[in-house]
DNA sequence: ACAACTGTTATAGAAATACTAGAACAGTTC
DNA sequence: GAACTGTTCTAGTATTTCTATAACAGTTGT
């Protein structure tokens, strides 16, 4: 389980953790009753604050896509099937968006401003 | 033309400001060669500072979606065709995440994400 | 029982970002 | 030339992000 992490991105680093992650279930590489690394463990091979990986894991325990308990861990929750129904769909869009030169950040925009 | 902005998420002004001028766009409400409200002047309406609304506009021209000039305001480029191309994808995919339970922000970052 | 692992909570501070404020400047339009 | 536009500058405040350290409490495996 790889959590990529671009430091010279603007987006800030909690954020895009927790995007990493999401992506990674709609993509079927994280199935439900899977476990997360440790937040220490990430938090040691991204060379960031163990916090600001908590930080992020408790975004998606906000989304229920995962249970965290101490001394467990943080397991992946049933919640993330509709992540994979729509996982086609996203990198069809994706796909369309990168040939018309549209950048990963106008297009999330425009999803999010769509969608409220 | 209306922007939209709600004071109270967390996303940043000027990103919401931004974001409502490229769903316009992207719906077909803003046409190339169409004129944005003066800075000014959506300062003024939605009680902001002018520097606020005139960083939203930069981040548009930015992404080539409008040419601006002193005196002459800031004007929709024929970038936007793009946009509207995708405006159907957009508004199929989000309503595909709605009745999933998604919330925007979860799809904007898979978006994204995937996106990379 | 015990050791080693988990997330949780608390406090604190540094750094970067967002927002506001006011003023002056320089093109464009009518 | 008057009234509008974005541009640039300086400055300060508030908020967010990230780091740092420490202790706490539940879980797992030996």
């Amino acid at each position: 389980m790889l959590i990529r992490v671009d430091p010279a991105s603007d987006v800030p680093i909690f954020a895009q953790v927790a995007a990493s992650v999401r992506a990674d279930a709609a993509a079927g590489r994280l199935r439900p009753g899977d476990r997360l690394p440790s937040a220490r463990e990430v938090a040691g091979s991204l060379e960031v604050n163990l916090h600001t990986v908590l930080r992020a894991y408790q975004e998606l325990r906000d989304e229920g896509l995962v249970d965290m308990r101490r001394g467990r861990g943080a397991v992946v929750t049933d919640a993330v099937a509709p992540l994979a129904q729509l996982h086609d769909d996203v990198v069809a869009l994706t796909e369309r968006a990168r040939a018309l030169g549209l950048s990963p950040d106008t297009l999330a925009s425009l999803v999010k401003e769509t969608f409220r």
